[in-house]
DNA sequence: CAAGATTGAAAATTCAATCTTA
DNA sequence: TAAGATTGAATTTTCAATCTTG
C-alpha cells in the first residue's frame, strides 16, 4: 500500500460518539414534537419560543436575541412571532432606548398556555431522555455537551447577560 | 403554600443535561452545514444521504429505509433524491423482488464526490466536537446518547440488517 | 385492503432587498 | 454607513391524495 494522501479520518469511537449525538437528538426531537402536537396542539418550535421568553427578565427579549436562542434566522423568527402574536401568546413592543429594536413579550395568556403545555413536554423529556440515565450519566452528559457547545456560542455563553444594551 | 396540583418538573441537573443536548446539536449542525456549504458547495443534508448510501451493502438502500436513516419524511426524501439524481450522484433502480419499492444507489460519481467532500466535513467534526473531549468523554458520550436513542429506534437498532426483505 | 413511492398544495425557513433608526 | 427588523421570492419540508404492486 503506497502512502496515499493522508485523509484525516476519525476513529471508530470518535465516529460513534458523533453519530450518537445526531441520532439521539433527531429521534428525541421528532418524538417530543409529535407528542406535543398530538396532545397539546402546539409545535415544539413554538413551545421553545415561549420557554425562552418566560425565563427572560420581564418575560421579554429582543427579536435578534431570541432568534439566536432558538437557532433561527431573523426572518424566520419574525414569522414565528407573527403566529404567536395572532394566537395572543406574544406581544410586540418597541424597545425603549433603541427604536430600531423590537421586543417580543410573553403575554399573560402565553404564560398560561405555557403552564398548561409544560407538563406534557416535561413528561416526554423524562420518559425519553432522563429515565434511561443515572445521576452520573446526567452530570457527564451536561459536562461533555457543554464543552462542545460553549466554543460555538459566539465567544461568550448563551445568555444576553446584563451587558446587553437596552 | 397550599399543595398545588403536582407538576412533574425536572431538577436543575436534568434540565441542564437535556438543554445541553439541544444546544450542542444545534450549534454544531449549523456550523458544519455552513462550512460545508462554503467550502464544498454541498448541504449537510445531502452529504448525509451520500454517507448512508456509501455504507450500505452494494451502496444501495430502499427509499423508505433511507428516509428513516436521515430522519426525513418519505416525500421529503423523494425530493432530496431528485436533486442528487440530477447532479448524477445517485441513481434510482427498481428493487428486484418487490416492484413497489425503489432503490437509491450511489453512483461512482457520487462516491467520488463524497471522497472529495468528506475531509472537509471530518475536519469540522474533529475541530468542533472531538477536539474538546478526552477519550473517556467520547466513550461516555456514545454510551449515554445511545441509551437515549435506542429505545426510540422502533424497537431494533438502526441498520436494516440482513433480515430486511429484498 | 395495506405497503411503497410519488405528486400537488400548503406550511415553514432562508436569502436578498428594503426600510427605519443609531 | 451599519444595525435591527421586516417583506417578497425562492427553497425546503410536510400533509393529504394518488398510483402501483403485494
Amino acid at each position: 500500500m503506497t502512502s496515499a494522501p493522508t485523509i484525516p479520518w476519525l476513529t471508530e469511537k470518535e465516529l460513534a460518539a458523533w453519530r450518537a449525538l445526531l441520532r439521539s437528538h433527531g429521534l428525541v426531537s421528532n418524538k417530543l414534537d409529535e407528542e406535543l402536537a398530538a396532545e397539546a396542539g402546539i409545535t415544539l418550535a413554538d413551545y421553545e419560543v415561549l420557554v425562552f421568553l418566560s425565563e427572560a427578565p420581564e418575560r421579554r427579549l429582543r427579536m435578534s436575541e431570541l432568534a439566536n436562542s432558538v437557532l433561527l434566522s431573523r426572518s424566520g423568527l419574525t414569522r414565528r412571532i407573527d403566529g404567536l402574536v395572532q394566537r395572543g401568546w406574544v406581544d410586540r413592543q418597541p424597545c425603549p432606548g433603541d427604536r430600531r429594536a423590537v421586543h417580543a413579550v410573553l403575554t399573560d395568556a402565553g404564560l398560561e398556555r405555557l403552564r398548561e403545555v409544560a407538563p406534557i413536554h416535561l413528561r416526554g423529556v423524562r420518559e425519553h431522555v432522563i429515565s434511561h440515565l443515572t445521576a452520573e450519566d446526567l452530570e457527564a452528559m451536561a459536562r461533555i455537551l457543554t464543552k462542545i457547545a460553549d466554543p460555538l456560542a459566539g465567544g461568550r455563553g448563551d445568555c444576553p447577560g446584563p451587558g446587553t444594551a437596552c
